[in-house]
RNA sequence: GAUUCCGUAGCUCAGUCGGUAGAGCAACUGACUUUUAAUCAGUGGGUCGCAGGUUCGAAUCCUGCCGGAAUCACCA
């Protein structure tokens, strides 16, 4: 451990103090009866209430024979006032710190300048706190709007020690709460249709479902290596082959990959599959589900982002991606030979690599020409085949598939197909895959024998949906980074 | 991976032309029984991210490294 600091120290002689005053600093339990909140809307001019509230000192105005100190919980802040004379012990008072968390015991009345407070009976050390927390001060302006002083805003500090962030920052835990609300808000949504919830292994003997490095790790037993899943699709879809009809699951996927404000190493997607149902299909349920959830946890459909009001409510913009970057480019790819596409691709500014496919050009010129326009939810439709490995062809075009990704302020936010069902397909073009891997493209998927079986002994057909669980909260929170959507972001050792 | 910026007290920051470190809050001592950025008087607290270099002298200039942020690239 560091070397302690001088108020470090102080804070521990202050623990020995209050011990040999008879004070446990670490009581196990404390009988609250009221929320901070709840002592507010409490208070009545007529009738006196008696409440215990608890929570953390964020503020302390010492005055000798008394001390008034704000007391955050869950719900907010209250004060409360402590009177010598009131308290069996005012020395343990006098040893209280900002960061303690205690206990108070009293009347609800209004101070002079009209702030709901408890007058204290009675209080009671419930945490010593023994590291010094930053301490902010709020005032009011003109206007009553809340204006911080030395707010602790040091990013580094702020991701590293969440836990302080919480406390000091109380507002972001709104952030963490919509987090919370727009999950579970999807999953009323999905249960209330039926599908089923479920869980597929996170450690996989052989990973797939997406492109994507995996984590590595090795079972001791078994003495053979695992992967953390990339993704859950192939274990989901395994589950429609065994007859449940509408599979679900929010899983925490792990891609050892670079890190930015819009990756993270470990995110949460959300990953459903439904029989019987094609992608047109799924484009609606998307958008009911997106609206659903967005007017549960903001009450609305429409979200502010930066300059951009985006509306939630379907139906969406479709457009296939052929058609997207002839509107862009005022040019018809889709009768181009690839050779043609690659002397295009690169007159549109796109960097050509030897080997490129013509389904990589065409996903290379979508994204140099199309996708940073696409602010509104829009539907991009019918990729090239050589992009999806596991959506079924396209019903007009076998060199299409019928697959959606959709697009909000620029960024991808959900992919879906209509799964590939034909076995030998499947097999054809994940041993497409395994020649591009053995080409050294250390992304491309392997060869699932067992997936493949799977697939043999029959998958009806079937739609597929995956959302971007961090990127719709960074949405419908309006933040530009995955860090501040993530209690716990990763970082590098310090 | 590239570029730019940043790293000084527990927190927020200042530090001029290179001359040996400052403020507010927090802490400590004292006063103060309705304060609320409490007030008043006083005190302590620093490996200036780390390691080199230049210099009589480096928080300051140079190089490398560590950590962070932003932008870009990469990533269906």
């Amino acid at each position: 451990m560091a070397e302690l600091n001088d108020q470090q120290i102080r804070r521990r002689e202050e623990l020995s103090e209050l011990r040999e005053l008879g004070v446990d600093p670490f009581p196990p339990m404390y009988d609250r009866t009221h929320t901070s909140e709840e002592v507010r809307e409490l208070f009545d001019e007529e009738e006196e209430h008696t409440v215990r509230v608890a929570g953390r000192i964020m503020s302390m105005r010492k005055m000798g024979k008394a001390t008034f100190a704000h007391v955050q919980d869950a719900a907010g802040r209250i004060q409360v006032y402590l009177r010598k004379g009131d308290i069996e012990q005012y020395d343990v008072v006098k040893l209280l710190d900002i960061g303690d968390i205690i206990g108070v015991s009293g009347k609800v009345f209004k101070t002079r300048v009209g702030e709901i407070s408890v007058h204290a009976d009675g209080m009671e050390v419930l945490c010593k706190s023994l590291a010094p927390i930053p301490v902010p001060k709020e005032t009011k302006d003109d206007d009553g709007n809340v204006v911080i002083h030395d707010a602790f805003k040091d990013k580094e500090t702020r991701y590293r020690q969440r836990y302080l962030d919480l406390v000091v920052n109380h507002d972001i835990k709104d952030v963490f709460v919509k987090r919370s609300r727009i999950i579970s808000a999807m999953r009323r949504f999905f249960d209330d249709r039926g599908w089923l919830e479920v869980e597929t292994p996170v450690l996989q003997p052989m990973y797939g479902g997406a492109s994507a490095r995996p984590f590595v790790t090795h079972h001791n037993t078994l003495d053979m290596p695992f992967y953390l899943r990339i993704a859950d699709e192939l274990y989901l879809k395994r589950l429609i082959v065994g007859g449940f009809e509408g599979v679900y699951e929010i899983s925490k996927n792990f891609r050892n990959e670079g890190m930015d404000r819009t990756h993270n190493p470990e995110y949460t997607a959300m990953e459903i599959y439904v029989a019987y149902k094609d992608y047109n299909w799924m484009m609606e349920m998307t958008e009911q589900c997106l609206e659903y959830v967005c007017s549960e946890v903001n009450n609305t459909t429409e979200v502010v982002i930066g300059e951009h009001t985006i509306n939630f409510a379907g139906p969406y913009k479709r457009i296939s991606m052929l058609d997207a970057i002839g509107e862009a480019t005022g040019q018809d790819i889709s009768s181009m030979s690839t050779e043609e596409l690659a002397t295009f691709a690169k007159s549109q500014g796109v960097e050509i690599e030897a080997g490129m496919n013509r389904g990589k050009l065409i996903d290379e010129l979508f994204s140099e020409k199309v996708e940073d326009s696409l602010i509104q939810p829009t539907f991009i439709t019918d990729y090239p085949v050589e992009l999806s490995p596991l959506a079924k062809r396209h019903r007009d075009n076998p060199d299409l598939t019928e697959r959606f990704e959709l697009f909000v302020n620029g960024a991808e936010l959900a992919n879906a197909f209509s799964e590939l069902n034909d076995a030998l397909d499947q097999r054809a073009r994940l041993e497409e895959q395994a020649q591009h891997r053995a080409d050294g493209d250390e992304e491309a998927m392997v060869v699932d024998e067992d997936f493949l079986h799977a697939l043999e002994v029959g998958l009806p057909p079937t739609a597929g949906l995956g959302i971007g669980i961090d990127r719709l909260v960074m949405l419908l929170t309006n933040n530009s980074s995955i860090r501040d959507v993530l209690f716990f972001p990763q970082m590098r050792n310090a």
